[in-house]
DNA sequence: GCTACTCTGTACCATATGGTACAAGGTCGT
DNA sequence: ACGACCTTGTACCATATGGTACAGAGTAGC
């Protein structure tokens, strides 16, 4: 035996790490357990210990994410407040595909595309992370609506679902081309079309 | 034998019918040549016969969407004159989704999205197409621009940009939440978006 | 009739896949 | 020291995968 098993689920961590950033690239079809287990370095009994399928591992590495994002260490704030907060929050998305040479769309949408009917469980993991972020945003322009700043004829949710489908199909063209221009593009014209909706505010 | 050999390659072209189906509903890598076999009622032979490899079959596909597209049994107007070919051509993916029950989303999208970096012919034939709809789109936002429409200031690229992304965010995202209100939503907001444009022509 | 070509069925292969069995090492509480 | 428990390595399995080999049937041209 090479290492020592003081590290106790050290392997389960790095396994989860690994499955995470796999899914994120290939999604989970092209992504074998195999492949997991060679880039975390474990071996097919931890795999069976900590998480029994691969759909069990799915579920882990959907739920790491789901903390992620709502925790501290969120890689951008979903709490937004203010139209700054908005735009630096959609800008974001565009900067962070770049990052990475547009080979990558949004992790959580690459999960729950590759999701079949019979995966009931893990679309409920990936719904609740799309509706926590659809409450985030939904909220923000119900905010902004009080205060006058939005018409009250426009639902504040399909406001939000208009951010969502924005990012997640600029993330997808983005990653289809390899090359990030339309997704910029349309954040900037999805930020003109917010900024005609707030100066629209009746009064 | 069961069948006479006369129907020629009739059965290449009930592979072709097969695969497109399959790879549109569960994308390229959860569908094996041996379903696409299956479902087309043919033999291995054939496929080695007509398509050599898988890679193969899927090159053959896309062409075929290409050609479908661009040919009179188009499911959608592409070349969009007026501003309400526009509409209809925005709100035709959205009803198309909705009538097979949101488990689907942009054929083309889809296998683009399941190519690796390897498959560098495959990625031009999907470009191609989309490079067909941005020029489409693109040609409509010039012209109406040059009619005065349009601001001078804004790009139609940038505007079929938008277009595109949305159509592929929405499919998208209805895919995920088997529900297409989001797209429906964005798909209102866009309209009500490229109204404000039309309408802000100076003279 | 003979040959060349197209089409199709059967059999096969190396590899990869998801998953299981089982035993053994390490750690901790007693 | 002892047993319980957590962790890990090795070996294995049934199945599915993409792909190949090869021969037989059908048809057309000469």
């Amino acid at each position: 035996m090479k290492t020592k098993s003081i590290p106790a689920d050290n392997a389960r961590q790095r396994m989860i790490q690994a499955a995470q950033e796999l899914f994120h690239l290939q999604g989970i079809h092209a992504t074998s357990v195999d492949q997991v287990l060679r880039k975390s370095g474990t071996g097919k009994s931890q795999f069976s210990h900590y998480f029994k399928t691969k759909d069990g591992l799915v579920h882990v590495v959907l739920q790491n994410i789901h903390v992620w994002l709502r925790g501290p260490d969120a890689p951008v704030n979903y709490g937004v407040q203010t139209w700054q907060d908005l735009e630096t929050w959609l800008r974001f998305f565009v900067q962070a595909q770049q990052r990475y040479g547009c080979d990558r769309a949004c992790p959580v949408g690459t999960i729950g595309n590759d999701l079949s009917d019979k995966q009931v469980l893990l679309r409920q993991d990936v719904r609740l992370i799309f509706e926590w972020v659809r409450g985030q945003l939904s909220r923000f322009f119900a905010e902004r609506r009080a205060l006058g700043e939005i018409k009250d004829t426009v639902d504040p949710e399909s406001l939000a679902d208009f951010c969502i489908v924005i990012v997640q199909g600029g993330l997808f063209v983005g990653k289809i081309n390899r090359d990030g221009s339309a997704f910029d593009n349309t954040v900037s014209h999805a930020l003109a079309y917010l900024k005609s909706i707030k100066q629209n505010h009746v009064e």
